[in-house]
DNA sequence: CAGGTTTGATATGGCGGAAGTATCAAGCAC
DNA sequence: GTGCTTGATACTTCCGCCATATCAAACCTG
């Protein structure tokens, strides 16, 4: 009989096209593994593994066929299994959110909020990720809705939806010479120092403002790389340079920042919230939940 | 672990509520049933059944939400079976077909069109290219099957059939002096105003025409260009010249045209499948059975 | 209420599958 | 060649599944 055991080792074994490596991520030994893969391939009556002279060099077509399928398989057994248990626990579900940093500043703390308050008994995961990373786990199915900076490659079945459309602006130290004007263009800041926050802890912002500057004719000169939002705007209040930041950040008002905004359209910051096309049909009403909750108040306004 | 043979036994259960007609429908007798049910709850870690005094009443809330997601498990690991299956017989997959432009005059589109009708769920991918760029992707792995013109030097592991066993004839105008002739050879068009597609749609076919004219001791005198094959002949057929066409042409009757053989063994016009050796083998059933279709097709007269 | 029927639970033995250890065989690198 | 890598094979052990046999409780029937 084909049972789960047997596509879990199976995907391993495609995965890592690898014995022994696949039995050590298994948590078992080589031999048996081997045996495993030959008593698959002799139930489905198909060759799905290609073997040179002692080596394995890659899958049939059929594997090929097969992996895919066999990882649905596998992810659908793990929402069987989740279902009962959740249903049992009085959960009525189960949403893993995933985010980028930046969006914190937008309306998400308050959707989080509202959804958490429409459906106590549904448990809301939270996972800070950078747009690629959310984008990988939902096609594993390890994430149910990210909330992501677009542009997004739809390589696979995501679903995107408008979630935040806030805009950038730019924070400087309230003595600034560029204090004073109204509204600043990108390309006043050509010759300002730049305090950013660094590229591996949100990715998505970093690269907006950087093309953002690039659109405006230069690149940031960047002073200081500081950890987190309200970092970046402390180093903004001592006057050690500027930062671009998204509009929402005005909400946190200090004496020694201003907040100017940026004429060009590039300014744009828009968010979105990606599902899987599948999964929000069938294995998490939860989820399909939350979109709704989050699209609906995006259109009721704020 | 919890694996398909409990879900499938669950399943029964729950659907006869039942465990001596669920084990029946099994082909299992009822203890181990029994014990398997139970096993399955501890596993999950919850109660899935509603059991009364000695007698099932339903299913728990978790017991439902478990049927479902189960029922859907077990159709996905059938995919999946299927799916590995389907792919090794042919039946599911992706042929990408490579085709010099001429041999759209020739059986390809009937055999395109048989193929598409015997495996519907097979991905025929359709790319013009010409002998040499559809050899490179061979070589590479972008392309499964191509329709080349020979001859072929088989550099790697390229398998070739014979495809097509075309000839070429002269296209003249009904007026034409050389009309009335029975069988003509190229020799007798020396002086004659040709019409020849462009080499750069069509490479293949261009020179096999020069070459010809080249073998019967001159060179064409090109005095049009048409692309595609029916610009030609509608050229021909108002006296602008005469034409080399592939015999299967004369399908396409017209009043004012008139085809004629020729004699020269040099006028053969054939068309090889080549596929890579080893991808016909194992990687690809779909493309082996449309080579096989192609071939049975050939054999088969048409 | 007695006795049989229905329905599920329990006990035990056999069989098969899966995992482990040990070992082999073929290719590859130095 | 020597040693390493990588997969295949042999054999043993162990666990889980299934079947038969049996039990226990509830239900039905006269």
């Amino acid at each position: 009989m084909i049972d789960l055991r047997k596509m879990e080792q199976f995907v391993a074994v495609a995965e890592a096209l690898h014995f022994h490596r696949a039995a050590a991520r298994l948590g078992m030994s080589q031999p048996p593994l081997t045996v495993a893969m030959r008593r698959l391939e002799a139930d489905l009556g198909v060759p799905l593994l290609e073997r040179g002279d002692k080596r394995l060099l890659g899958l049939t077509a059929a594997g090929e066929a097969f992996l895919g399928e066999a990882r649905e398989t596998l992810r659908q057994a793990d929402v069987a299994i989740q279902a009962a248990r959740d249903t049992a626990a009085g959960r009525l579900g189960r949403v893993r959110l995933g985010y980028v940093g930046s969006a914190l500043y937008g309306r998400l703390p308050e959707t989080i909020r509202a959804f958490r308050a429409a459906k106590p008994n549904v448990d809301l995961e939270l996972r800070e990720a950078t747009t690629a990373a959310q984008l990988a786990d939902l096609e594993e199915g390890a994430l149910d809705v990210g909330v992501v900076i677009p542009p997004v490659a739809d390589a696979a079945g995501l679903t995107l939806s408008d979630f935040d459309d806030d805009r950038l602006c730019i924070a400087l130290a309230k003595d600034h010479p560029l204090a004073e004007a109204g509204e600043l263009a990108v390309a006043d800041l050509a010759d300002e120092p730049f305090i950013l926050w660094p590229m591996v802890e949100g990715r998505g912002f970093h690269l907006q403002v950087v093309r953002l500057c690039a659109n405006a004719g230069f690149v940031p000169r960047v002073v200081q790389e500081a950890h987190g939002m309200h970092a970046v705007l402390s180093l903004v209040a001592v006057g050690a340079g500027v930062a671009i930041v998204p509009a929402s950040m005005q909400t946190f008002r200090q004496d020694r920042i201003v907040y100017r905004p940026i004429a060009e359209p590039a300014a744009a910051f828009p968010l979105c919230l990606a599902t899987l096309a599948s999964s929000s049909r069938a294995s998490s009403p939860a989820a399909a939940a939350f979109v709704e909750l989050a699209a609906g108040a995006s259109r009721g306004g704020l």
